[in-house]
DNA sequence: TATAACCTTACGGGAAACCATAATTACAAA
DNA sequence: TTTGTAATTATGGTTTCCCGTAAGGTTATA
């Protein structure tokens, strides 16, 4: 497991639940700092004294105080970390969950992880320290599809309004009566069959039941 | 206050924490174990010596190592405490989110409390420990469902494990023919069917479909 | 032992979902 | 206008789900 970790997070509180995390999975040496620069000179100290940091766990956003801060923000220390040393890495921490925001920083900066926090924060943060450990990257779920462009780009409006009215409770002959009265095309039973077809095959789901499990768990609807 | 306390948790660290919460309010005697099994012994010492604990504050996972345990979880340990001294004060404090757990360790074995480790676990934990002085209960907020629904008290682990198979894209069929091979009875279609017909009525569910999205959405799976 | 209450399983009919195919419509390019 | 393509709608057949009824089995209690 790893030996340096460093936690940066400007809330004392949810830090400790990151250490808890780590302890359980027998990280060596954890340190923590509530302020971006704190983190920058960490690490390069940590260079200089030939024992570098090998993973950094960072939040995004810094609420400032009375303390000036070069870095006013977790993704400017990211942006400035990765082009100094590239093989340090980086697990963001962050309440952000915009699929814009993750794409520039796992593809962009390069960021090793992105986990959401929230109700399974910590758990998903557990599995993001393994993969990353195994030179493998990790993003949260919900917002996994950031990644996987495909998918998503071609999953619109009217599907996800259709999903919706399916979790919902309706059948699709209801379905159908619903869009018609709201006058959306297509609205056909034989259409709604056709879209939901495409979108089985397209998350791999085995019936419409596994369909809404998997897009409620990726937070789609 | 509480005058003899042991703290049970196999991350030295969080005890930290737990320790600094119980001297702030004054508890008298605060003892720490790292194993189920010492905090058994100790527990059971105590009442040999007519110096009983009067509230042990433990986690449920302990991660196993080189010292061979007869209990390998804070649950086995739970269950068997309350069985032999059920006047001893729990306090569960542990990452399980799971509403099923808490249900079953507050509901069945009959724990005063469970605090869910997190950004505000501390917090949480400084006011379970003076509910359950004051001989009340508590839950943490992001689990108190576990309790107050009515709903979902008569719900069991074969309700859930049904629900798990059910959104995992498993038609009737393929879910009776998995119950038969674990050897999980019932297993029949028409006991499955009635199962999940009692569950939608109690849910409120137009289908299956909307059964599952409702039942994500309280978290039980 | 008898009885009642409950659980499990079996069966059948109707509704909805699933699947393939074909007919119709809409629309842009030739 | 004609033609080709894609989207929408329609149709029929098969499977699965939904719902009632009923038969066999178990357990608790008198």
């Amino acid at each position: 497991m790893f030996n340096k970790v460093l936690v940066s997070d400007d809330l004392g509180s949810i830090n400790q639940g990151v250490l808890t995390v780590l302890e359980s999975m027998r990280a060596k040496t954890v340190q923590q700092v509530q302020y971006c620069d704190d983190a920058y000179l960490k690490i390069k100290k940590g260079y200089l004294d030939q024992t570098p940091y090998d993973l950094l766990i960072t939040d995004l956003s810094f609420v400032k105080d009375y303390r000036e801060q070069n870095f006013r923000s977790g993704e400017e220390l990211v942006i400035a970390l990765k082009q100094e040393y590239p093989e340090l890495k980086i697990i963001i921490y962050s309440v952000e969950d915009r699929l814009q925001k993750v794409r520039l920083l796992m593809n962009d900066h390069k960021a090793n992880a992105y986990v959401c926090k929230g109700r399974r924060g910590l758990i998903e943060l557990g599995k993001a320290i393994e993969a990353v450990h195994n030179e493998d990257i990790f993003v949260s779920p919900q917002v996994a599809a950031a990644l996987s462009k495909k998918t998503s780009l071609e999953i619109d409006d009217f599907d996800i309004n259709l999903l919706k009215l399916l979790s919902n409770g309706l059948s699709q002959d209801e379905i159908s009566v619903s869009l018609k009265n709201n006058n959306i095309s297509p609205s056909s039973l034989s259409s709604i069959e056709k879209k939901l077809n495409k979108l089985r095959i397209q998350f791999k789901a085995n019936n419409a039941i596994h369909l809404v499990a998997i897009v409620k768990d990726l937070g789609l609807i």
